[in-house]
DNA sequence: GTGATGATTTAA
DNA sequence: TAAATCATCACT
């Protein structure tokens, strides 16, 4: 690997693990300025979150709204710190961080991020070459990052997919607005971003 | 078994 | 603004 500053700083930075440690609104805020990382398919692709989303338990617009476990969401009834990634309009995964108590069915959904590494590997599996066009959306990121059903349910801890401590960003250095795309808890502020640029 | 739908993306 | 595209879920 190039040794720039940023590589140099990603390579003393520690792997993340207090999942627990926060309720899922607390999480979702906590996770901006941190790095997640994936090595599939032989690649390793990392970028900082910029975006998130809550969704919690008693949240109509929740895969596990009043704790009903399906098929689908089972992964987000397992402990904080799993991986769940489901499959939506037939065509793109999206991937989310389990949050909050075991069997409550809350997790953080990763929305966007800022590519830092294997950007090449990006755009070949995104099939463009605007950088601001990988990881802009929780569809395109997980293409952008090899994400798909074969990680749902895997832990967070494990050397496949992870995040790791980078940027401290600070309360008000964030913005709250509704969530994008769903039908139902459409007032509730649980989307959250930060303005972060390399 | 059937039918509706979705935490999206893309192109027009 | 609409099409692409299909696994999942709530019903029958």
């Amino acid at each position: 690997m190039e040794l720039t500053p940023l590589n140099t700083k990603l390579l003393k930075a520690s792997k993340f693990k207090d999942y627990h440690k926060y309720d899922t609104i607390h999480l979702a805020k906590h996770l901006l300025g941190k790095v997640l990382v994936s090595h599939i398919g032989e690649h390793t692709t990392a970028g900082i979150i910029i975006e998130t989303e809550a969704y919690l338990h008693n949240d109509p617009s929740c895969h596990a709204y009043c704790n009903k476990k399906t098929k689908r969401n089972e992964a987000m009834f397992m402990k904080a710190g799993t991986s769940y990634v489901y499959f939506i309009y037939g065509m793109y995964y999206c991937f989310n961080v389990v949050s909050g108590a075991e069997d409550i069915g809350e997790a953080v959904l990763i929305r966007a991020l800022l590519p830092i590494q294997g950007i090449e590997v990006m755009q070949e599996r995104r099939n463009t070459q605007d950088l601001h066009n990988l990881c802009s959306g929780p569809g395109k990121l997980c293409q952008a990052m090899g994400i798909n059903k074969v990680h749902n349910g895997i832990s967070l801890l494990s050397d496949t997919l992870y995040i790791m401590d980078f940027k401290q960003v600070n309360e008000h250095e964030i913005v709250s607005t509704p969530r994008i795309g769903i039908s139902k808890g459409k007032d509730l502020p649980y989307r959250f971003y930060t303005e972060l640029s390399l």
